[in-house]
DNA sequence: TATGAATGAGGCTTCATTCAT
DNA sequence: GATGAATGAAGCCTCATTCAT
């Protein structure tokens, strides 16, 4: 049973997919409104501005892939290989289809150190997400060894994210996700 | 001999520099005339229009990477071993240490499929990097393995460029280039 | 006994306030609203709207300088320069450390003729005050030059109350003070 | 020979008018680029904001009056008191009939000390005007009192001016400049 | 009575572009 | 070729006001 959504769910959502598809700069705050059926200045009454409401975007998918990615990633009971296999596979399901690829990535690219808030969301993004791979491989590597390999996994797939945008092609982020899969062979 | 820069190739120059580190709408056709010592007018004596002036900056770096790193990494004379090491550290020497990291990854995430002549240019320079990569590893894996190593290879050092810009660490990228160096051992 | 105060007038209070020192065009009816503790929506239900506060802010400092100021300067019982002193010193003590002065003056300067409603009000009130003086002056002087000089007295306590906002030198306005109270030496 | 105004003088000039009759928040970039043939973005061409705009028109009222009248008013060669019925006359003469008064008063009322960029003009030049007075009345007080007598004539007069507008009778400006004259009989 | 969401106009500012000089 | 003034559209944001609850 799908909770309600409130209005201001409704703005971000509608500024999280614009962002994504057009990026921060190129979308504005009237796209916004338009997607989400208010009147231009009617965003204000949620977000006193465009950073904010970008912040609170970011912030929402935080807890959306901890929610649906990194905290069922290490749910016990399963083997590592299992979580690894099933994180991998959430991951594809996350991001084939999804057209403009990682809110997240995008805007590391474009905006760059430009706003120290959107880095600060953007890093905690990519932590949580070598953590739990981390907490995976450690079960096999080293500590440390765990934690690059971790990092590494999680640029190759950035990387493969980027590339499937241009070319179209799944296949690059499957076999990201075969290859980090094997990491527990 | 250093060939005479024109004006134009200085309003290039500028305008590059600031597409990487500002992205492409977040700069402006002021930002760029005041960087190549213009007046805002005069740079339409060069460009007729900012995306016009986009295209050419990005045809520029095709030019230049080719120059720089992919036609010599396929020098005969060298051991592929040797021309895949010496092309892994010419592209740690060409992204380390520039802000911005890769202006061609910053556009395709920012601007999407947006702009048809830029993810023309996009992919050009991707393919172009992973020919080259193929080319060496042909010698080792069959084609369309060594096609699909490359464009792994590819997507992990710009993911590893985007974490890089990200945390300030250098050493995901130094990883990325030992492991792609490692293919041919 | 204090006479509690009702809902209304405590927005004419905050209001006020910010009149005065934020001038009329410069206070948004949220800022009203924060300032007496009601959400924006409530404000509508004491006041049509904002020049109807405004308005109601006007006649209650008409009210209010009337019940403390000028007529207590005309409590029979007393010499005319025991008045006339008392008179000055009330005005000193009403807008010394009073931040941004006078609301009469401020928007007499801000809107000036624009609104003719405030006009109104801001003559009365002057008016009010000249006549106060004006009758304590009749005392010494013939009609008509009590009433010169009354205007002119309340001029340059407005002229003083001006550079002591600027200045925040209190003296100029003793000083005001002490040449009116020396008229009927 | 009258020299060609530029056309940031232009711009300078309605803005001048416009702030003095109708105040600084209540003046809008359109108003202004309206006064003066422009469109509205056109202004930016010549002053980067609306602050800016203000601050060079405070700027230069101070030039205008120091030009006119309290440079005049310390031209040697002429008594003491020809040189203060000169600047009285002067005065008079720069504020009847100049419609919304004096725009130093007017802001300094309106903004308050909201913009010290404009706090520090308004203060020069009120101490421009009473050092002008000063130098005159040094002739015939020690320079403490000459001082104090100059501050309270400049507080008179905007008093003064301010009734004036409210009032429309220019009486009480004629008679304040024939007290101040009257300080050296 | 009080709320707070929504409106729509308008404000300040930026910007790509054009053009006369 | 270079300038810099001008344009007009668009962007972000504020605000007085309305209204359903």
């Amino acid at each position: 049973m799908a909770v309600k959504k409130t209005d201001r769910d409704n703005v971000i959502d509608g500024a999280l997919n614009l962002f994504r598809v057009k990026g921060y700069h190129h979308t504005s705050m009237s796209d916004i409104s338009g997607a989400c059926g208010l009147l231009k200045g009617s965003v204000y009454h949620y977000f006193p501005g465009k950073k904010d409401l970008a912040v609170a975007a970011l912030d929402r998918v935080i807890e959306d892939v901890r929610a649906k990615l990194f905290i069922p990633a290490n749910d016990d009971g399963r083997s590592p290989q299992e979580r690894l296999r099933a994180l991998a596979d959430a991951v594809e399901r996350y991001f084939i289809g999804r057209e403009g690829g990682c809110v997240m990535g995008n805007l590391a690219l474009e905006v760059g150190g430009g706003v120290p808030e959107f880095v600060e969301r953007i890093r905690t993004y990519f932590e949580d997400w070598a953590k739990a791979l981390t907490a995976i491989l450690e079960t096999r590597y080293e500590t440390a060894r765990a934690a690059e390999l971790a990092e590494d996994a999680v640029a190759r797939v950035q990387g493969a994210i980027m590339m499937m945008g241009l070319t179209g092609d799944e296949e690059i982020l499957r076999r990201a996700g075969r290859d980090i899969v094997a990491l527990l062979n």
